[in-house]
DNA sequence: ATAGTATTTAGACATTTGACTAAATATACA
DNA sequence: TGTATATTTAGTCAAATGTCTAAATACTAT
């Protein structure tokens, strides 16, 4: 729970949450989109993958990441109890 | 947006709006529940505040804070874009 | 006014975080 | 084998974070 919400609590992270939804995509090609080095970004994966927010998967040379949104379930729990709170 | 998934980056913050379900409560009735500092849960509370988790309002000489949920809807909404994705 | 309670503000300090460059690892291909 | 490409690991550094104590502010009551 903890490293999901510190995953979750930067900009840049999310924002690599937001394209994957779109399509999964390479290290390279994330680093493409931002003006971060490849090792910053790499490390925003990392915790991601600890997360278990994103899955890498290695093909030949390129390493493929796509989402996990199973997370995202676990998450939205916690959210729901606030939701139905009576006024 | 920035500034809500930072307040919720941290254990104690999300025991307190987690303790704020039950009931509002006093600060000082917040710092008894913990082990940390009054000014340090100040802090935290402040943080709340400014991410409109929570509200507070003067009594006499105590604060009572309480949860503003409709910040919730706003952050259900980003985690509902991930819920839909086909796969 | 004075003292007591509730809470915040200010300042200091250790830890964590996010960025970088340089080096290491792994795969592809000539 | 040797070189180019893709990505991570290691090490450094400044900024942000969470904690604390001491001091300031605000209200209550004697």
């Amino acid at each position: 729970m903890n490293i999901v919400f510190k995953a979750l609590n930067d900009p840049t992270r999310r924002k690599i949450l937001e394209m994957l939804l779109n399509k999964d995509m390479t290290a390279g090609e994330i680093v493409e989109e931002f003006n971060i080095s490849g090792p910053s970004i790499s490390h925003h994966l990392d915790l991601l993958k600890q997360a278990k927010l994103v899955v890498a998967e290695k093909e030949g040379q390129f390493i493929y990441y796509s989402l996990n949104t199973t997370v995202v379930d676990e998450i939205m729990k916690w959210f729901l109890q606030f939701k139905s709170k009576k006024k």
